[in-house]
DNA sequence: AAACCGGGGCC
DNA sequence: GGCCCAGGTTT
């Protein structure tokens, strides 16, 4: 059936619908017949697992700071992040530089142009090498994200699970068929603007090109595919975040790569089994957690605590002021004392970056008074 | 091939 | 709070 499916005639009244529903259909994306392999690569690293509107402005950003390979070759790793701050994900920012410098020292700044050349940069895979295959290059490359693959599971009425070997093997093989020689990149994106909009996640079949050929709309099964992925349990995680505090300075920690936030910069954090009580017992406590990092601390406030989502987890984070009174750093991570001023400069997770905000709050509030 | 990665926006 | 997003890497 599979095989029918795709059948050179098939394909090419296919092709031809998906390009006429294109010329007047397509999505007027800031990004449309862009081509310079770099401009290409960075918007495909943003938006994996995210979406356009949020991409839109962080790409005009990021463009503008590092407008060429180079330029984000030869740029601090900190810098890049701080860039990226709040977008999430941000091993991708990592992997751009790291990428970047690949291009330049181990390419000699010379564009590799086929998909399997491409994935072997870091957080290139399947899809974005063809993407970038594909819309910078003209090489007849398939391509399957969310929206392909909502599609193609859709017009194949696919069952499986689409994150499945079968599902994914599925996909791919329609990807490279239907893909043509002339103009792929022009057509991929075509196929990306009918998934997302078209046949998005409320599928508007009465506006599809190609319902003549849908199979789960002759099923009468468009609304049950694809079929929904499992989700996993939240895990609640609670912290107690400590803002050391030491003149015009605070201490600040570097989440290790690997970890959450990996890259970022943020405030060293207690974990515990559930809240606080915010007693003077935990107050005497957190002093005596803190002395095992080797730093004499002086609780000095509770500040708001609030919840921040990440992936599977759901974090409970209760930041507290602690002023320093003697010792060093010898906790587990690196740490750096940085000035109030400096913080705005510094690349720090959307809930470091809270706590800052709140803690330049409380100390203008504070100066303003003395 | 499944599990994990450990974010964020939108409704 | 549930659902989804122009995926990739690890085990």
């Amino acid at each position: 059936m599979e095989r029918d499916a795709v059948s050179g005639e098939w394909v090419a009244r296919f092709r031809r619908n998906v390009r006429r529903w294109y010329a007047r259909g397509g999505r007027d994306l800031p990004w449309v017949g862009e081509r310079d392999p770099y401009v290409v690569w960075v918007r495909e690293i943003m938006l994996q697992q995210t979406t356009v509107t949020a991409v839109v402005p962080y790409l005009d950003r990021f463009l503008k700071r590092f407008p060429t390979v180079e330029s984000l070759a030869g740029a601090e790793s900190a810098e890049v992040l701080r860039v990226w701050e709040g977008l999430g994900y941000y091993s991708r920012a990592r992997n751009l530089s790291r990428g970047a410098k690949m291009i330049v020292e181990e390419w000699g700044g010379q564009w590799r142009n086929t998909a399997t050349e491409l994935q072997s940069l870091p957080g290139v895979g399947p899809y974005t090498a063809g993407a970038i295959a594909s819309f910078a290059f003209d090489q007849s490359a398939g391509i399957v994200e969310a929206n392909t693959a909502r599609f193609y599971a859709r017009l194949l009425a696919l069952r499986s699970d689409l994150h499945s070997g079968e599902g994914r093997r599925q996909l791919w093989s329609l990807a490279e068929r239907i893909v043509p020689r002339d103009r792929p990149g022009e057509f991929n994106q075509a196929l990306i603007d009918l998934g997302a909009t078209v046949c998005g996640v409320t599928p508007q079949c009465q506006e599809c090109p190609v319902r003549g050929s849908c199979r789960s709309l002759e099923l009468g099964e468009v609304e049950r595919i694809p079929a929904r992925a499992s989700r996993r349990d939240v895990t609640d995680v609670f912290e107690l975040l400590v803002v050391m505090r030491r003149g015009k300075r605070l201490l600040l920690i570097q989440h290790p790569d690997g970890e959450r936030w990996g890259g970022m910069w943020g405030f060293p954090a207690l974990s515990r089994d559930r809240a606080l009580a915010r007693s003077r017992f935990d107050e005497r406590l957190i002093e005596s957690e803190v002395a095992d990092w080797g730093c004499d601390v002086e609780f000095q406030e509770w500040m708001d605590e609030f919840q921040h989502g990440v992936t599977r987890f759901r974090l409970h984070l209760q930041p507290i002021v602690a002023m320093w009174r003697s010792g060093s750093w010898e906790g587990p991570v690196t740490a750096e004392w940085v000035g109030i001023d400096e913080l705005a400069t510094r690349p720090l997770s959307v809930a470091g970056r809270r706590v800052a905000t709140r803690v330049e709050r409380i100390l203008r509030h504070n100066g303003a008074q003395a």
